[in-house]
DNA sequence: AAAGTACTTGACAACTTGGAAAGTACTTTC
DNA sequence: GAAAGTACTTTCCAAGTTGTCAAGTACTTT
């Protein structure tokens, strides 16, 4: 009796799934840290969208949101943490099982 | 003054994104072309599912449907249309130009 | 004092998804 | 030949996702 396995499919994960996510992922796997507005910048989206979508990783712990002052101003920066990068390791394996290549 | 590069995001086909899509693209982009049922069991959707989806792809004019009979049952095939192996191939590496790998 | 910076939140409208169930058009079985 | 099954397709629906726009917070700068 053999179990079928399971399509790849199901090993996506949704909340690195979305473009936007996928995005702000693999900026910050390429590094150490980034701040709001260099993020935000560089995928190319409103505040309003970067700071809610960092909030659903944040929450689903796949990144830390560091605030700190640069000067007297406020300054965020993001980072992935130990198991935003093995989620996205996981995630980019999983899309390469399933395009098959 | 250069015009700043658009973010490979927003080269990504929505319509090959979304994961169960994605999954009929990539069986389909390893064969020649599949029935329908051996493609819902692939994926493992509902034959509901499969259906809307498929349907989706054949107006995105990605994929073609193929009504035949396998003696008196009707049969129902898929397969990537010209256009469709492209489109995947594109959306492939935008998602490794975003990856950055 | 007014305007700006750096975000965050809330209200919305627009879509997308999937499941369940019914429908279509036959074919097969009892 | 009536009931059941095959192979999908469609409709109804409830739920969740996205983005935009406007407003709010807490200061800092002009």
């Amino acid at each position: 009796m053999t179990t079928p396995a399971e399509h790849p499919r199901h090993q996506l994960n949704e909340v690195v799934h979305s473009p936007v996510r996928f995005s702000i992922m693999a900026a910050l796997s390429k590094a150490e840290s980034l701040d709001f507005k260099d993020l935000r910048d560089a995928i190319q989206v409103s505040d309003s969208v970067l700071s809610k979508q960092l909030s659903i990783l944040e929450k689903a712990e796949f990144v830390k949101i560091k605030k700190s002052f640069a000067g007297k101003m406020p300054r965020t920066s993001a980072s992935l943490t130990g198991t935003g990068r093995d989620v996205w390791a996981a995630h980019l394996q999983t899309l390469r099982d399933i395009a098959g290549g």
